[in-house]
DNA sequence: ATAATATAAGCGGAAATGCGCATATAAGCA
DNA sequence: TGCTTATATGCGCATTTCCGCTTATATTAT
């Protein structure tokens, strides 16, 4: 049995198409959030804030290296209901012509920075 | 293969409690507006907004009679993965109390309409 | 110490959502 | 015909969501 809010705040996590990709990315593998952005080529303002809605929904977990964050599912931790949600998107969006293109550039994204965005002031 | 579109559509119309208590309430059966009304103990607006909502993403199908409009799961036109996203929400909101409240209240709701909203003009 | 980098978060504005109020529409009944 | 009833919808407003811009924080390297 399952709080109703949290029900909801699930649907809701699920109800974006950034998060969506970025859901699939994860199925993928472990990503950081730089290469979120490569990979879905968004801001990393909106990589960073979509990684976490899903992660405060309880889809994913995060593990700090050094200077990384990295998110993936947790599929440990994660209420069994979420396992047939995110299995529901997964088989829905095989196919999908975008996810694909993200998969292939997540192939090629690199974890150093992407340069000069968020440079430190003064 | 689903069209990324239609899947957040339907994320959306199931992150909402109003929408889920609704959906709770039609995988018992078949409901009209003022079923659901009486049932949820909300407005009429709402009630039907939110039928619409769920309607229109793909979840139900339709059938009038008469002055009603009777609003059910659509278990056969539905696509395949709505299947496992009703499911799911079956499968969470068992045993919730706010649910089961619908449920009881759904049993007592009659068809007749509730008085004096919505009155004509003139 | 300073500098560079990866990520997070405050702020503000544009857009979307939820819903009440009133009214429109449509079906049935007197 | 007009009256009642069930539902749908236009309008407006409050709230939420999304995200870019900027800045803060934290870690590592020099």
């Amino acid at each position: 049995m399952v709080i109703m809010r949290y029900l909801v705040k699930a649907f809701k996590a699920l109800s974006d198409e950034t998060r969506l990709r970025i859901l699939n990315l994860l199925l993928e593998r472990e990503c950081c959030v730089c290469e979120v952005m490569q990979a879905l080529d968004i801001s990393q303002t909106r990589a960073s804030r979509n990684l976490s809605a899903l992660y405060d929904a309880g889809f994913l977990k995060l593990r700090k290296d050094g200077l990384w964050s990295l998110y993936s599912i947790d599929r440990e931790g994660m209420e069994e209901y979420y396992f047939e949600l995110v299995d529901a998107v997964r088989k829905a969006l095989q196919g999908n012509k975008m996810v694909d293109t993200d998969r292939e550039r997540l192939k090629t994204a690199t974890r150093v920075g992407m340069g000069n965005m968020g440079r430190a002031r003064r």
